[in-house]
DNA sequence: AATAGTGTAATATATTTATAATACAATGAA
DNA sequence: TTCATTGTATTATAAATATATTACACTATT
């Protein structure tokens, strides 16, 4: 499970965090009832306070993303049915915000199209 | 000028009110010399506290995008042949960005390009 | 000169974010 | 049962973020 924390970026690190986990579940990486990592050993991996990774996962939990039990673990929750549609809507999402950031530093349409051929090279 | 802030962005007020003046210089928007509004008069119009936007505007000027005077104003402070430069980089950064999230969420080059297709019709 | 508006600064208060250090009940495996 | 690990909870402290209020020197205009 890939994860890494920017001390410099503006989010604050447990939104970092919970964005991230999103991103794995809806990806796929993480499938419905796959155990999370343990909130200490996570802490202990991104060289942050637990009370910071417990803080995404409750609030990763009030999405409905995951749930945890006291002597066992969090595991993720997610309707299989649903994984896929949520990542498709991501992407869209993405991608428009992309859209609008361009089209408000004055890019048009065939601007992103143009940058998007050269990449493709 | 374009300029709105949501409250329920992760992201810090003053930090939106940073990306949205840097995106509006970027664009040619704003130009060099060009006279941002007065502290008061956006803190007045975004509803926040005129600390708030004084906070954005000294962080803009520590990194060089303006220039404040006492009984004058604030005003745009950009080398005008460096502006059509960061411009093209912002988008650049801002699409790479987007395609390392696509990659995380395990879509291909060619799923964004289908993607980018269907959003041209 | 007087005045209104400007950036800048300081103080105070509250909330959010992050860390530190414990504690406890629940779980699962030895 | 014993024991290590788990999520959860609490208390404390510090830093960052946001608001409220006031003050001051500077600028441009009247």
């Amino acid at each position: 499970m890939k994860l890494t924390i920017d001390a410099k970026s503006p989010l604050p690190v447990y939104q970092q965090v919970i964005q991230a986990i999103k991103l794995e579940i809806l990806s796929g990486g993480l499938r419905d009832n796959d155990p999370l990592p343990s909130i200490r050993d996570l802490a202990k991996l991104l060289r942050i306070n637990p009370n910071t990774v417990a803080k995404a996962y409750y609030a990763l939990e009030a999405e409905g993303f995951c749930e945890g039990r006291s002597g066992s673990g969090s595991r993720v929750k997610v309707p299989p049915g649903r994984q896929d549609g949520l990542r498709q809507a991501m992407l869209e999402g993405e991608f428009k915000g992309f859209l609008e950031k361009a089209a408000t530093l004055g890019f048009s349409l065939d601007d992103v199209t143009h940058l998007m051929e050269r990449t493709r090279k």
